[in-house]
DNA sequence: AATCCCTTTATTTTT
DNA sequence: TAAAGGGATT
């Protein structure tokens, strides 16, 4: 049985993946290029582990970066070896895997059951309240001090190893760090950063919590791996026990998200605490034709500090030459995209199959007009995300405080949504009095409302019981619901007993006088019908006391908080009918992991791509930034499987400023490279928008 | 509580 | 340019 289903699993990989899938338990570097099947290999090893090494699914543990991915892979392996295996598996962020452990351990963790999940958003508002509190003067934003306390975090700095430590002008910063670390414990809530944080602090600190894992996790697949930060990284470390194997996929020529503390020298670094490791390198490319691959490996070749410098091998013959357009400005370079789709379009390619790629969402916006004028159906990937919209985060801010009452940032948000009489005023004074007595807000309330219940109580804090009466009664009747009511039934209480979907409908009836699009109560609507699909199925196997299978409401908020992300986006919205071919638009930050037929790479020019920020950037003596924008650029050359049009145009109009600009630094030195060859041996073509009928020939 | 008007500011955003 | 946030006004 065991040879029979090896060989079914290595057929059809070619000689470096089938070095990956069957490669002996140990750690293992994969550096697979672009299109080289990298997704393919770790669905394969995974079943390779089940079906020939006869581990168990519950001994495997497979990482990655989306919930997208993740999904994606679950799917894919359940094909492989069936889908009540696959719920044994643990296939999931980082994130998520660190918030089932810390749910499941989370008095060692010093956290309280049901602590709350901070999404970003939330997390800025909180800064931005402390900041306020403390009448900060400085220089520095909410958002900018919620990634300074994240790049802290990643360092595994708290506030007190930072003040020892950390000189910065700006002394107010380690002040709020402080306050900010000290309230997220009283109202018991983590961030994201925290997440990761508190589980690298809760293996370090419990030896038994550590060991546990140490004997369960047997393999350990991580995708993605140039994007893991150092946290995640140690994370790793110590979730891996002298037992267990670590198989770490990634491409450093893919690595794009450094500014967000992504280090792909992770892969390097990888290879020494790990040691020892077997390192596998895929370059069979199966994605693109070689022109588009020569123009790919021509432009990456060129980057420094590449890890280990590969050349991406085509299998889908030579292919239409790459085209490089050269347009007057960015009206051109949109309508050469528009009526290039439509002439493609009308030789039988589907809408799904296009893709324009650019540098900034701004470029979007003309995109956008042409194509709706030319009456082009699209879709803009990387909007506004469902689960961030201000009507949804009300709601689900209502379900905050329910799971957890010590939420005051929660509390805060709702406590006046819809308007109930509790306005600035109420709420300082109900703080104030919360200060003095150490508890959250939801507790003063409550004592409040009881503390007035006696005779001689002053007039004023009769009043303003009552008024908060309103609220805590509410907040009582919801409680009540969550005792009787199933998950989605819940949420629909939630957003109708607190009056939230009429107060939406009028605000909708108000400033669409009627029309039909964007309205608000229909999210909310959307949020019921989340909630009742979201049918409890966790995948991977639970652990002891794990509050997630007793909860569905907090199963359900933690899982939303931790995808809040474009696919809910999408298909939240379009509902049941069979989905509308549509042209793809997103940031080539976007488009990494996808690929389309025909690719368009809008605004590849001078001051856009690279970026204007990245050209004077030479930190640490190197030109990171600038190295990262050629990756970029390398992934959005990548995600072409048959024509790739890379547009420019000479002037453009940035900031309400019309500049002139030109061919990218990137194309110059492409063209440059080609050179001493003959037109007909260069993998691209330059020309004019204008001879387009020509060129498609 | 909603509206208006002014100022500010402007890459990328997996969780 | 244009969008978003803050502050003052109704």
């Amino acid at each position: 049985m065991s040879s029979l289903d090896s060989d079914f699993l290595l057929k059809n990989l070619n000689e470096g993946q089938k070095e990956a899938v069957s490669a002996p338990l140990s750690n293992v570097l994969v550096i697979a290029g672009a299109g080289t099947g990298k997704t393919r290999v770790l669905v394969s090893r995974i079943s390779w582990l089940v079906q020939v090494e006869n581990l168990k699914p519950r001994e495997i543990m497979a990482v990655t970066f989306t919930n997208k991915a993740a999904k994606e892979m679950q799917e894919r392996i359940a094909m492989l070896i069936g889908e009540s295996n696959v719920r044994m598996l643990w296939a999931s962020t980082f994130h998520s895997v660190c918030l089932r452990l810390l749910r499941s351990y989370s008095r060692q963790a010093g956290l309280q059951p049901g602590f709350g999940v901070l999404d970003t958003d939330n997390q800025t508002a909180f800064i931005k309240r402390i900041m306020s509190e403390i009448d900060y003067i400085g220089e520095l934003k909410p958002s900018e001090v919620a990634s300074k306390i994240s790049k802290f975090k990643e360092r595994r700095q708290r506030a007190a190893d930072v003040a020892f430590s950390y000189k910065e002008e700006d002394p107010y910063l380690v002040k709020i760090y402080d306050i900010y670390e000290r309230e997220c414990i009283s109202q018991n809530v983590v961030d994201f950063s925290e997440l990761l944080l508190r589980t690298v602090e809760l293996l370090e600190n419990n030896e038994s919590v550590r060991d546990l894992q140490h004997r369960r996790f047997k393999e350990i697949l991580v995708d993605e791996f140039q994007d893991t930060n150092s946290l995640q990284f140690d994370f790793l470390k110590l979730l891996a026990g002298p037992q267990t194997h670590i198989m770490a996929v990634g491409d450093d020529d893919q690595s794009i998200y450094g500014w967000r503390g992504a280090d792909y020298t992770n892969m390097s670094n990888f290879k020494k605490d790990f040691a020892p490791v077997k390192t596998v390198l895929l370059k069979d490319n199966y994605r693109s034709t070689q022109n588009i691959l020569d123009m790919a490996n021509t432009l990456i070749a060129k980057g420094s500090e590449r890890l280990l410098p590969k050349v991406l091998e085509g299998n889908n013959g030579v292919g239409s030459k790459v085209n490089i357009i050269k347009c007057a400005s960015e009206y051109v370079e949109s309508d050469f995209i528009v009526n290039t789709i439509k002439l493609l379009h009308a030789k039988g390619i589907s809408y799904d199959d296009f893709a324009v790629l650019y540098r900034t969402n701004q470029q979007s916006l003309l995109l956008e007009q042409r194509l709706s004028i030319s009456g082009i159906p699209f879709v803009i990937y990387g909007g506004q995300k469902f689960f961030e919209r201000a009507e949804i985060q009300d709601a689900l801010a209502y379900m905050r405080l329910l799971l957890n009452p010590l939420d005051d940032q929660a509390l805060r948000r709702i406590i006046n949504v819809p308007p109930r009489r509790i306005g600035e005023k109420v709420v300082t004074q109900l703080s104030d009095i919360a200060y003095e007595r150490g508890s959250s807000l939801f507790e003063t309330i409550k004592m409040l409302i009881d503390y007035a219940k006696d005779e001689n109580v002053p007039k004023e804090l009769k009043s303003l019981a009552k008024k908060l009466s309103v609220f805590y009664d509410l907040m009582e009747k919801l409680k009540a619901c969550r005792e009787s009511q199933n998950l989605p039934d819940l949420v629909r209480s939630v957003i109708e007993i607190t009056g939230l979907v009429d107060y939406y409908k009028q605000k909708d009836l108000k400033s669409n006088k009627g029309a039909l699009d964007n309205q608000k109560h229909k999210n909310l609507e959307q949020l019921v019908s989340n909630a009742s699909v979201f049918n409890n199925e966790r995948f991977g196997e639970a652990l002891e006391n794990a509050e997630e299978n007793l909860d569905p409401l907090l199963n359900f908020i933690s899982n939303v908080t931790l995808s809040s992300s474009t696919e809910l986006n999408a298909e939240g919205i379009e509902g049941e009918g069979q989905r509308q071919a549509l042209v793809n638009l997103m940031t080539m930050h976007a488009s990494k992991g996808l690929e389309f037929k025909v690719v368009f790479l809008a605004g590849f020019e001078k001051n856009l791509l690279p970026s204007f920020r990245s050209e004077n950037d030479f930190r640490e003596g190197q030109r990171r930034a600038y190295d990262e924008e050629r990756r970029l650029a390398y992934v959005g050359i990548t995600r072409a499987q048959e024509r790739l049009f890379i547009s420019y145009a000479l002037s453009r109009t940035v900031y309400g400023r019309t500049e002139n600009t030109g061919a990218s630094s990137f194309l110059r030195e492409i063209v440059a490279q080609y050179k001493e060859q003959k037109p007909d041996d260069r993998p691209y073509k330059i020309s004019l928008p204008d001879i387009l009928g020509s060129l498609l020939k």
